[in-house]
DNA sequence: AGTAATTACTTAAACGTTAAAGTAGATTTT
DNA sequence: AAAATCTACTTTAACGTTTAAGTAATTACT
């Protein structure tokens, strides 16, 4: 077996406890007998066995993760994994182990997301792209343990929230468009059981209302595939008035919503401005390139590790973090492109 | 604190070890206890505690996944994701945890991988995106425990090698651009310190060496880089004599090329053929679409478990697993275009 | 009927660590 | 010089589980 703290103590002919303690640097044992130990423990290789540790402080040191990116959700592309690094970086920095669950596994049909948990017992849990359907939502609510949700908001003691503060988002997007001249602005949004998807649209319905030019027949749903994207273009097209430029609820539908027009010969950005929400990588790559709300996803990773960890030190400073969007300008938006106000707007900008 | 086989075993007038056994379904336990356990367990709300089991039957079921995904890399786009897809699905499905490091943290500025996992007693440990000169490669030869290397050959007695069959993937490759009549066709290929690198070098020559159209001078070095790849393409763009085909060695840097290219108004793809290496998702975006060697990621994810889990139970099988890459035709490839070839080439086609 | 085997438990011990309480011996205080 | 304090340890116990060994009571065998 391995060389434990007792082998330590039998070479040196002190106590497990004295080695214990010298080990953790504590204040009642003499600077030899440290350096006596620890030049010891170096010598066997001996190596902490966190395991024992754990069961005697009872503090597991580990944060569970559940990245649910099934293939039609907006983070299969991109989003998890920059999550995923920011939750690493966050919590290891803090001396925390992530241990991570596959959601198609079954043995989530057995065990509840909690139960891996307090098996485990984990100090807290962090899940990003959990749907408002899932059937644990009841238990991740009661959860005894801290939990950070990404992009979801549920009520809950003991859940925290961190998302991208949407309704900025939004706005950013529209007044982008606005200040392009664009009157008549559709949207494509995600699924309904996207937490996001009822923000996106609320903030754009706010923001036309308030500029009385919101018409309810330029909304249109989709599902955060891209393919989704496609279909509601198809119909964007059918409209006997078409709108001038389409706000898309996420980077992915926007490549479908590209696709679509390219097929039909419309001309991208002069016949219609695309914008997307997410920047996910491919925006970079496609034509026109698409321009889109960034959101800070390393950021996000590392805020939902840090609510956490305030909460297990007592410290509940938020239940709630929302990290700003910023607009990134490429090529798909033009300044609208109808007769007399293209003209304005062109010499306004010139 | 939390409910423990104790407090069931109270309740039931019972020791604490019948209700262990009784939950571990032995069988010198009545069924009618079982049961009785069973109720009660629920009853309490008992929850096992995974980190006392596993100090008393010293098996951590655990497996320490180290994802090297720097900027630099290939994999950071898209593979890592899958990758880790992967090894979460063919984990957890036999039971196994997955705890995954931050590899920029400075936890590995104390610590070596080694140690992490040993900590924690972890039973494996996964790589990917080991290089070559990485400073703890010496420990990882050396390993007690078995290790799963995906793309990184490295020798030693534990250690495991998962890898795309690269020397097949540049034969697909170049079938397909020989088959399009091409025979200058250029390398740009990864860094030095990357195995795949050289396993595709060493292909790339064999191929064309067997067909005598070797030309040492169509080699070019990237570094995996989307911006090395453009500066390779700039090269080559001012060659006395052009290539009609690049073999690029990640699609990363296919995108680079792709964008030089575009650049200085070669039409693509008749004036330069373009294949690259991943198969990542930018690949299907862009114009030209990208044509490739796609590598099953989420299939070496799975070996690099299956392997770990086999010499742990002391299964030796395979050492090594090469998974079988296939090409995906797109549109950044076309006949060769060059006079008389051509023409003929079409004629044969047709 | 008496011994052997089986059933269904129990008790003791261990895994490697740490927290809490105890204790000699040295040092300081009064 | 006696009491109090401090230093540097040691001993005991615990964390929640499992393995191994033990033991009554029942059943089976000859």
């Amino acid at each position: 077996m391995s060389v434990t703290i007792k082998d330590v103590a039998e070479r040196l002919g002190v106590s497990a406890v004295a080695v214990s303690k010298a080990l953790n640097d504590r204040k009642d044992i003499s600077e030899k007998l440290k350096r006596k130990v620890r030049e010891t423990a170096r010598k066997l290789n001996y190596t902490p066995n966190s395991i024992a540790k754990r069961l005697v402080t009872n503090k597991s040191n580990t944060i569970g993760v559940f990245i649910f990116s099934r293939q039609e959700h907006t983070f299969s592309k991109d989003l998890g994994l920059q999550f995923l690094g920011g939750i690493l970086e966050e919590a290891n920095k803090n001396n925390y182990d992530i241990v991570i669950f596959s959601i198609d596994s079954d043995l989530l049909n057995k065990k509840s997301y909690i139960e891996l948990c307090k098996e485990r017992k984990a100090e807290g849990a962090i899940f990003t792209g959990l749907r408002l359907d899932d059937p644990h939502i009841g238990k991740i609510k009661n959860s005894t343990f801290p939990i950070s949700i990404i992009d979801t908001f549920i009520e809950g003691k003991n859940v925290n929230f961190v998302s991208t503060d949407n309704k900025l988002g939004v706005r950013l997007a529209l007044d982008y468009l606005w200040g392009l001249g664009h009157r008549r602005i559709a949207m494509i949004n995600g699924h309904r059981n996207a937490q996001v998807s009822r923000k996106r649209l609320n903030a754009y319905r706010d923001y036309l209302k308030e500029r009385e030019v919101y018409d309810e027949r330029l909304v249109f749903r989709g599902d955060f595939t891209e393919d989704s994207g496609y279909q509601c273009a198809k119909k964007i097209m059918r409209l006997k008035e078409l709108p001038t430029a389409i706000f898309v609820a996420s980077d992915l539908m926007a490549l479908g919503v590209i696709k679509a027009f390219k097929e039909s010969s419309f001309k991208l950005p002069e016949d219609m401005s695309i914008i997307g929400f997410d920047n996910i990588s491919i925006g970079e790559y496609i034509e026109p390139s698409l321009t889109t709300i960034g959101q800070d996803a390393v950021g996000m990773g590392k805020w939902s590790v840090r609510l956490i960890l305030n909460e297990i030190k007592g410290i509940r400073l938020q239940k709630k973090c929302l990290l700003k969007p910023k607009l990134i300008i490429r090529d798909s938006c033009s300044i609208v492109n109808d007769g007399k106000l293209h003209k304005q707007l062109k010499e306004r900008l010139e």
